[in-house]
This record gives C-alpha cells, sequence and structure tokens, in this order.
DNA sequence: TATGAATGAGTCTTCATTCAT
DNA sequence: TATGAATGAAGACTCATTCAT
C-alpha cells in the first residue's frame, strides 16, 4: 500500500479518540518521562499532552495543574508501592540483617535501576524553587520511606541482632547511599565516561556490609 | 593580570572609579551567589544586577546573555585556578602519593567547601536543558580538571610508584567522589538531618587511601 | 401548551420518562440560579449542567449554545408571561388608573420580587459586551412590555382619563421606576446595609401616585 | 508631501518611545476608558495597553496584575479625591444644609457626571465575582465616602439644625440615590431611548429638598 | 558607562463547544 | 437521548534582551 495511501486511509481515522481510562495512565507515563528527562520547571505541559497524544487541554481534564500532575506521577510511581513494601515486610521470615540487605536490593530493582529514581534527582535540584513539591515529596515519600528502613532497624535492635541504636538517625546512614545512587545515575552515570566506574548492585551490596558493620560492633553507629 | 591582583590594586582609587571597575566583579559575585542557590534556570538576571547594586541594562553591558554571564562565573571561579594549580604541580616536589592526596585536599579546601561547589551541582542538574553550557563546562572544567588529575596519575606511573593504569579511565575513579561530595553538599548536605552523617575531610583522605591502595596494588584499577 | 401545564400532567408519568422531559426545565431553572447570581460570561455551562444533574454534553442537546441557553431563561421566564399579561389587559374592567397600579403591582408580583429580576440587572450590566443579547432583549423584553404599558397609557387618554401624551415617551417614566428596582434589589439591595432602606410595595404605590398626577394634570409629563 | 514620503520618514521614527513618568497615567487613562466600557473581567490588559500606546509587557511594568490596575485606576480618580474634599469641609462656612447640597452637586460635577461614575457601576455588577475588589472598593471608597457624608450629617445634628438622627443609617439614604444615579447613567441612561426622562442636576436638587425635609422634621428619619 | 523603559515570545490555565459512543 | 472525553482559542502574566537617552 503506497504512503499516498496511507496517509489518506489515515485521515479518516478519528481524530478525537477515546480511550476513557487509558488517558490518565498514557500521561503520566508522558509525564515521567519529561520530568526525568528535563526537571519540572522546564516541562512544558503542552509537551507531555503531545507525547501523551492529546492536546493541553485534556491534561488538565485529569490534573488540576502541573504541579498536581506531578504529585500524581510521584503517587503513582513511588508512593504507591509502600503499602505493599509495607505488606512484604510484615510477613518477611527471616534475620534482619538479610531483611536490610533485601529491602535496598529490592529498591533498586523497582526504582533505583527504573527511570523513576529520576524523580528523586529532580525534587533534589529543584526543590528551594518549589517548596509546596519538597514538602508534598517529605510527606508522602521520604517519611514513609525512612519509616520502613526504621521498622528494620527497630526489629533488629528489639531481636538483640543489632546493637542498641538511635534509629531515627541510623535510617539516614541507611538511605543516603540509595540517594547518591539515583543522583549518580541521573547526572554522572547519565555521561558515557562515567557510566561504568561504578556498579550499582555491587554498590548496594557493599554498603549494606558496611551498615551491618557497624550495627553489630559493639562501637557508635 | 588576575582579578584579584586588580582589585586589590584598585582599593585605594577613588570610590567612585574603583566601584565603575568592580561592576563586573559585583556582578560575577552575585550571579555566583544567586546561580548556586536558584539553579541556572530559575536565576533572573534582574536579581543578579539588583543584588549587585546596578540596573539590568548594566549587566547587559559586560555580559552578552545570561549564559555569558553564567561562564563568565565560571571561568572567574573555577577555570581561573587551573593555571595556578598547574604551576603548583609543576613544582610539587614529594611523591606522587602525597600529590594525589594535596590536590584532593586542596580541592576541598578552595572549591569543594566554597559556594562554588554549588557550581557543579548546577551543571549536572540542568546540563540536560542547556547542551551549549554543558559542552562549555566540559571543555573548560571537566577536561582541564581531568587533566590536571591525569597529569598526576602519569607521574605516579612514570615514576613506578603506581602500577601500569589506563589513566585515562583512572580518572573517573579519582574524580567520581569529589563530584559526589558537591552533589551532597548542595542537596542532602543542605538538608539539616543529613548534613551530620558525613564528614568531607575524613571522606576524602579515605578515598584517597582506597585509590592509593588500589593503584599500588597489582590488581586492576 | 404552556411549561407549567405540561410538567403538571407528566407528574403521574414514570420516573425516568418524567426526568427525560424535565430536563430542559431543570436546565433552565439551574441557568437562572446561575445567571443571577454571576452573571452571565462568569456562568459557566458546565456548572449549570451539574446543577441540573446532567452532563455538559446534554445541555448542547437542547441549548445550541449558551447565548441560546440564556434567550430560553429569558422566554421561560418573561416573555412567556406577555400573552397572559395581554389576555388579562384585554378584559380589564376598571380605570385604567387602577390598570396602571394593578400592571406595576403585579409585575412586582411576577417579576420584580422573584430572581427573574435578576435577569435584567445581568443585562443592563452585561449588554455592552453582548450586543446580541441586548438587541435580543430589546426585541423581546423591553418593546413587549413598553407595548403593554403604552396600550394602559392609550387605553386612559383614549377615554379622557388621562391628558393628551406622548404615550411613547410616557412609557419611560413608567418603565424606570421598575428597572430602578431591579437593579436596587440585585446591586445595592443586596448589600445588608441598604436593605432596609427602602421598601419595593411603598416605593411602587409612590410611583404611581406621582406618575397619575402628573398624567391627569394639565401641564406636560 | 506625500503620503509615501510621510510613512517613509515615521518609519524612522522610534519605535521604543521613551515617556518616562507619563506612563502610569496614559496607562492609567486608557484602563479607566475600557473598564468602564467593558467591565473589570471583560477588559483585556492587552487591550488597555494598546490603547496606551505600549506592549503588554509594559503595563506590567508599573502594574503587579489586572487587580492591581484596577485598585491604582480606583485610587487615582475616586479615592484620592477624598483628602481634598475633607480640607473643604473642614473649611466650609454655611448652614449644613447647603454643605449637603454643596456635597451631593460637587460630587455629580467631579465624580458623577465624568466616566469615573462608571466604575461604581462595575464593583456593583462584578462585585460577586471578585471578592478582592468588592473589599477594597469598600475601604477605599465606600467607607471613606459613608465618613464623609456622616460628618455633615453629624455637624448639622450637633448645631441642632437636624434633628437627632442614626447618623449611620441615614448616610444610606443620602447615598443610595447618587448610587442610583451612576447606575442610570451607565445602564439604562446609555440607551438613547431613556437618555432623556432624568435630569440628573434636577435630580440632585430633588433628592436634597427631601432629604432636608426629613431631616428637620420631627418624624422618623 | 549607566540607566530603566519597552518589548514580545513563551507558559500555564480556562471554558464553550464538538463528537464518538 | 445522554454521556463525557477531547479540543483549541484566548487570556494573564514572566523575563531575557534591546535601545534611546
Amino acid at each position: 500500500m503506497s504512503a499516498i495511501l496511507d496517509s489518506a486511509l489515515l485521515e479518516t481515522a478519528p481524530k478525537r479518540e477515546r480511550r476513557k481510562q487509558a488517558r490518565p495512565g498514557e500521561l503520566l507515563n508522558a509525564a515521567l518521562d519529561l520530568f526525568v528527562e528535563k526537571g519540572f520547571s522546564a516541562t512544558r505541559v503542552e509537551e507531555v499532552a503531545a507525547r501523551a497524544g492529546v492536546s493541553k487541554g485534556t491534561l488538565f481534564l485529569y490534573f488540576q495543574s502541573k504541579e498536581d500532575l506531578f504529585k500524581a506521577v510521584v503517587r503513582e510511581n513511588i508512593a504507591n508501592q509502600f503499602p505493599a513494601w509495607n505488606e512484604e515486610f510484615n510477613t518477611f521470615q527471616g534475620s534482619s540483617a538479610d531483611m536490610l540487605r533485601y529491602a535496598l536490593v529490592s529498591w533498586w530493582e523497582r526504582i533505583g535501576k527504573t527511570r523513576v529514581s529520576g524523580i528523586t534527582k529532580l525534587v533534589i535540584s529543584e526543590a528551594q524553587n518549589f517548596p509546596e513539591i519538597a514538602n508534598f515529596y517529605q510527606a508522602e515519600v521520604i517519611q514513609p520511606g525512612n519509616a520502613l528502613i526504621r521498622r528494620i532497624l527497630d526489629r533488629g535492635v528489639q531481636s538483640g541482632e543489632f546493637r542498641p541504636l538511635d534509629t531515627d538517625q541510623a535510617v539516614h546512614t541507611v538511605v543516603a547511599p540509595m540517594i547518591f545512587l539515583m543522583m549518580w545515575k541521573h547526572s554522572m552515570g547519565a555521561c558515557a565516561a562515567s557510566a561504568h566506574i561504578m556498579d550499582p548492585e555491587q554498590f548496594i551490596h557493599m554498603q549494606v556490609d558496611l551498615l551491618l558493620y557497624g550495627m553489630t560492633a559493639k562501637s557508635k553507629p
């Protein structure tokens, strides 16, 4: 079939295609791509809409504002995962050391290695210019995430597996390397020259080793 | 004649004249503050001018564009330091191991711990949206910086102090932790909760120890 | 058959059917509320539809445009009353003075004191921005209304009860206070502080007294 | 000189004419025109700018927002007159009856008969949709205006010229007809057919007569 | 050199109206 | 008939850059 015929036929295709429930998902997907690629401020809602194959107005049918769109992206891709994680942790069988390692490794699988981790880089980069977003992220991601980690640490302390810890503080020691990984991946890691010099999985295991060594030793964390 | 010498000499000039000559410096200083605080895109040239005590139009007398202003900030604060470093390295007396440690420690003193390190965070955060800036930074900072480090490594290899290395690659291993430190400082490090969990000087010495261990060992870098 | 009779008959029809038939009426009712509350321009068709319990699309099934909806509101609530008034006036028994008083008092009862009077305020407030609406209102409300009043005046003049008058002009003298009342009610009258300083019924009777005095006196109107 | 030469010469005229301090005044003047003609909501800032002979951006150089522009129009044309009025009232020689008449007549001369009175119609028409404007107008125009009138009434009561009054309430009785005049002028009065049926000056004097009659009589206000 | 007035392209957001189902 | 998804033109406001003085 010739290109001419093709385009002629396509002319008759419905211009207003309706995909109903699919739309929000397509928009969220496009938004995730662009937010990760360009950041919050530099992402144009019109481009998000275009990438999702809809007009600008359609986006505002599903999301009240650009900020709202961003929050939805965060909820869809990160915050929504917390209940499942909570569930997993409730039923986890094994030592707290294994649990910590499992948590970080599976975080890497589900978040860190995917484009979703770009969201964290974005928030860190632009939080100062968008306080509302910073607060939202703090409340919906950072606090629940920290709580999840603290549960593991508390579990280990209570079982005597870990030595007594200020778990509120120790949480940061666990989380910091993960944040570093995300920053790395979406900045220097995106640069060909630097990409190979760190293996994330290896890095995570090394961090876990370090952490466990510190938390089982008798000295301060 | 360096800007630093300039301003020193002009201290004695009549105030009006001195201010005139000092304008670019004041603008660069204000720009550095604001770029570090808000990023490139979110910094308003008008605010830079206001903070320097001049009008918006005056800024464009000295700098052709916002991008040009940014480049000048980079040159003034980073690129300009390379000749001095080169000089120091030419005359450095001591082992290459000492030289490497000295390089990283003095980098921390002169760049890393100052607000200048915020520029690197900015570039990493926004490079994707401003390719021209990325290229400029690559050419004027990253490449000279890497060259400087490679000189140390080459020196060590040639003297037999270090084992044979692909120094082009090894450079990244040296630089990456420094970049990490800057990202940390200007993102998580700015957050009170995370600030205390890492001591930069200690971190640098640890990294140097690791690097030297790796580079003097018989295994691959 | 009038809309009122329609809805009375349909009371006994099955609920679903009745609702179907009732749709335009519900829309007109909601539209009247919102037009009066917010004005023409600031009223959102979507809100009208929502208040009528239907979707935005349904509204456009019954009314071609927002303007058309407005015209229907005017017809339903004002213009439709003219035939009945005409009928009443045809069969009115009594002096023309009584007739004039009756006309104004019953206008107050049926229009002035109800939310319908808000329409007049709206038209006066926004006519300049919507010439089409201004023309429509002129043709469908003002002219028939004036004609109605002129009939009374002509009747009085012909019977010798009133002195010879340029009734085209005199009509304005009769109508102006009614318009004032509507403006008052929907602007200053809505303000608590001013609400009590005028009693509409009293005002109307006073106006009628004045008018009759003027029209029966020997001097110019 | 031919049209061609003319336009050729005009090509060389500066496109960016600078009139400095004149700008805000020109913008306020254009804004007053358009606000009165179209109302607040329907007035486009771009059109205001165009009428003032400047670009959209220039308007925002002088006024932070459309609302701010409107407030400036009100201040410039109405609120600014209160100090002068206060001064006049402080030094007024004569009876309080004369003073009241003088106040209303000079109000008509300076406000009522000018396009400025259109602002009051606008506020009354759109207050419901712009609460911020309503509050502003209440605070900057209505309250000072009422205070001015109350001073006259209080003066008359204290001198015994007027009978004891609840002057807070009586103020509305004085103000209402003025508001009516403005509404009339900018709605029905703008309509050719109704324009002649009321003479504002005559109306004002009649109102004053009525008021004075009521306030000097022994009955309730 | 220094100013600051002026510009206009670009951005988010709204809403009457259309159309496939 | 009824829906509600989709559109796109329009509007307020921003800001890097230019230019007359």
